[in-house]
DNA sequence: TCCTAAATATGATTTTTGTCATATTTTAAT
DNA sequence: ATTAAAATATGACAAAAATCATATTTAGGA
């Protein structure tokens, strides 16, 4: 479904839609002990999602990781999209190619309906909005 | 979601169901051609099944593979089972261990409910009521 | 009984994913 | 300007998943 990656880049942004700001920014180390990731991979991951500009970040002393405003707008899709690349959700459960509404597979009817809600949250739901539910206390991150 | 290797081994199992019998058995190269599955591959998955008997077997000349009335019971969940490991389709789709009703993961609410209905059905339904579906012509495979 | 056709057992190889290491570049503070 | 602290770029390494190869065992038919 999701690659370990992607989970690692969804639990990194939501840290630091939490934690973060234009005047607070968060260095790597200080990122990957709270969310339970190994700071070089995380870092990694961190530089690829600045770079196509979903996070920001800046060099230096007092450099480290934030989320614009901007940033906050952006979906979970965004950093699934960048990550594990776009067809890796939308294929079918069987990984039939020729898998489609005239010719579904077993599972496709199943499947179909449940997965296109599911994309339809991580793609309309921004990151703000997360964290917002989170600063409620409706939901958790239990790294 | 499901490995490779349970995908495969799903398509192999679908397809003996429409295609073999006590009688009639199907050795390797003629399942793993139209199915699309390099022959060794599926080779290995059928022998594991075979043991952990979802499917049958013998061996020597006019062997091959097969569902005996019994195996054809069997629900893809046990497929499943046997190649991902019960746990796999169980985790949290953030990989989160803590995450459950009490302090549930921002995808939680999301997810819960849906895979939950989607394990129901790979559960409940039999190998046998797939192949009379196929059979009626209102789903699929595509191979 | 012997030969041959099949699954079975075992493990080697390859590819992909995940992880780690390090030299380079940028920037704030002195 | 110089230094030190940070991200960045690059690539090496490890682990897991997927794939392939082969020797062994079993069973049917001549």
């Amino acid at each position: 479904m999701l690659s370990n990656s992607s989970k690692y880049a969804i639990k990194a942004v939501l840290f630091l839609a939490l934690n973060s700001k234009d005047n607070k920014k968060i260095m790597v180390k200080d990122i990957s002990e709270p969310i339970n990731v190994p700071q070089a991979y995380i870092a990694k991951l961190l530089q690829e999602l600045s770079k196509k500009n979903i996070i920001s970040s800046s060099r230096g002393p007092k450099g480290g990781f934030y989320l614009s405003n901007a940033n906050m707008d952006n979906s979970l899709m965004d950093i699934i999209n960048i990550i594990d690349g776009e067809k890796r959700l939308q294929a079918c459960v069987l990984s039939l190619e020729k898998c489609n509404l005239e010719k579904p597979c077993p599972l496709h009817e199943l499947v179909y309906p449940i997965k296109t809600k599911f994309i339809k949250v991580l793609q309309d739901r921004t990151i703000k909005e997360f964290s917002t539910l989170i600063k409620q206390g409706k939901v958790f991150l239990p790294f």
